[in-house]
DNA sequence: TAGATTGTTAATCGATTAACAATC
DNA sequence: TAGATTGTTAATCGATTAACAATC
């Protein structure tokens, strides 16, 4: 299979919640150029987006949703478990904790870890809150999978370098820094304060163009 | 000034970040071909999206890391004031009122808002929990110029329409779907299960590779 | 069979990289 | 002045869109 681009599959996800509302009104079919509509793309794009991945569709008919949502489903790697811990349990840790759907598509919080002696202990919805101290033990002796790093950016550095050597292999950064690693290590970011910085590029920009 | 593509935008809080760095390590001056070693990135690029906004450098001497920093700061809109509010006081909205640094970054957070009885009235290190009831009431009578909606998709379409109507001009938006409202309303996304997928879809990847 | 719509090739568009003259 | 490095033009690369033959 070639290499598919990052813009791909940055949309897979978003063809995936559509395909889902679709499924979920119980509709059946659905074309390209129905659902280029709906998600205000072009036609042309969804086609070249999903044959990179073969042929889910079928001439004169179009694309049987639930087919291609599971398909997608499963290029997403949403049909396998995926043990995850979060490191920092702070309001955006427990955020994600909390999220419910995650469970339903296949994460499981195993736990949360802090250094902070009031939140050690306590239960939340989704796993017990340990100490920071003993996560090389846990995820040495669990098979954990993803890595939530949701603490800042100095310790998060430190402790993920710890986490490479303990054999984690994916992190999902929400720390306000690049992590760098071989490139066998998967490094998810979402750094917040940059997409609100975007927001306000645009504000100022409509701004300027006023005057 | 010609129309900046997104992915310049994109990168202009990175360069903000890097910049702010060595300007913490008084470091006086940083040419392209520094920066882009430092960032993993051309200089080519750098020098392509600076001069996208005009000559901030100077030949034979590179950028000043201060000025370049300052500059960059305007263009993102970081030297005035951004009064935003919060809709959904849950762990993730709480989580971006209590994040120390936007407040230095010129970001109010003059409110939240919820529905929850239990949170109505409760304070939190940035602004009260107040009555989602009365939002609409508080943004006719306040200048919020940024909502961020952290709550449920249907409510959050709702409660965002009905803001739009009360001349609000732009959410920075968690909740999981797209909201869609004429040019002049921005709108900045953070779907964050989306950002967990495209991760499991690089485990996914890298799994298929092996076998 | 005729109509619809995919899968796929070709054309276009835009973004990135390379090259180099301008200039500090 | 010589060396360094930008600003900017040109070349390349990749992604998106258009077109259409294949086929259900």
């Amino acid at each position: 299979m070639n290499k598919i681009s990052k813009a791909v599959v940055t949309r897979l996800p978003r063809y995936y919640r559509y395909l889902d509302e679709l499924r979920q009104q119980n509709v059946e079919r659905i074309s390209s150029k129905e659902l280029s509509k709906l998600m205000n793309v072009t036609a042309s794009q969804i086609r070249q987006d999903l044959n990179n991945f073969g042929g889910f569709g079928q001439q004169g008919y179009g694309y049987n949703v639930q087919y291609l949502y599971d398909e997608i489903g499963k290029l997403l790697g949403l049909d396998v478990k995926h043990k995850m811990i979060i490191v920092g349990a702070g309001n955006l840790g427990q955020a994600i904790a909390n999220y419910g759907n995650f469970r339903n598509r296949g994460f499981e919080i195993a736990a949360l870890f802090d250094k902070n002696p009031d939140l050690i202990g306590k239960k939340t919805a989704h796993g017990q809150i340990l100490d920071i101290a003993d996560i090389y033990d846990y995820v040495k002796k669990h098979n954990v999978e993803i890595v939530a790093l949701t603490l800042p950016k100095g310790p998060a550095k430190r402790i993920a370098q710890k986490l490479v050597e303990c054999g984690v292999k994916a992190f999902w950064n929400f720390a306000h820094t690049d992590l760098s690693f071989s490139d066998d290590i998967i490094v998810e970011n979402v750094h917040l304060s940059e997409s609100l910085m975007k927001l306000t590029y645009r504000i100022s920009e409509k701004n300027d163009s006023k005057e």
